[in-house]
DNA sequence: ATTTAATTGAATATCAGTTTCATTGACTAT
DNA sequence: ATAGTCAATGAAACTGATATTCAATTAAAT
């Protein structure tokens, strides 16, 4: 069960974390922001502050339980680490995310920041443009 | 002369905006944040509110006079329009940014958002590492 | 030179996110 | 189970970046 991934990260089982954590593993959107979760934990009737929230995800994010994304207009979104890097298409009418992955544009990438001198640790990679939905 | 971009924008020439427009040709940085521009202005004695110099690039941003680049931690930062699209790789260390441009990228990034039925506006791809100088 | 509408600076507001601090609660040793 | 200790919490105050309001100023049109 979802305790071991505390435990194992050294965090207290507290009522919050679990429940964050539960938020993030079924709520069925795989990308949230700090405030989404927690007015998704309001509207459940739990009780948890919006600090607390912003709090345990930062922590979550060391511990390696979640990887934060910066999207334009200054917000973070979290989402659960799934051990496979991947890069976003954000449709810019519905926010709605899409996940996708080229080793193509990964290994170019490398090439690039090696032949700049620049070791990499980092890179974030968004597409921004309108769904098929919104179109 | 410079003022006639700002003509072309429908802008008026006041003084703010032909000093912002001149720091931001002038002063030897790529990129500026508005706080940036704004010390500068001051340390040139220039009489620049930084209310104003918000205000000045948001509106030359709309004008296609400079573009807007979020990066991480909630900054951002303008660069006059060059005409020519490329990316960036900042130093998390120093700050420095340099610029890239790779066909290969670009044409996989239309590709990739065609194949999911995007309409594509927009991209950011930043590469985030340490440079040659800080290692 | 006069008019008029746009622009400005200063102050105030906003917004996401962080910090403080007194209180609560989770693990640890009895 | 019980008490003790230190981490974790909620509420509120605080940041830092940016936006907005508003009265005073100024650029362009007459």
């Amino acid at each position: 069960m979802e305790n071991s991934q505390l435990k194992k990260a050294g965090l207290k089982i507290t009522h919050p974390r679990v429940k964050i954590l539960h938020v993030l593993e079924s709520c069925g959107k795989r990308h949230m922001s700090a405030e989404q979760v927690y007015k998704y934990l309001l509207s459940k009737k739990e009780d948890v502050g919006l600090a607390t929230v912003y709090r345990v995800l930062t922590q979550f994010e060391a511990a390696g339980i979640v990887t934060r994304h910066h999207f334009e207009g200054g917000h973070s979104v979290f989402e659960l680490e799934s051990g496979v890097h991947h890069d976003h298409l954000v449709c810019i009418s519905c926010g709605k995310v899409e996940e996708f992955h080229d080793d193509v544009i990964e290994r170019r990438q490398s090439e690039l920041a090696e032949s700049k001198g620049f070791e990499l640790t980092d890179h974030s990679l968004n597409l921004y443009g309108k769904c098929a939905d919104c179109n």
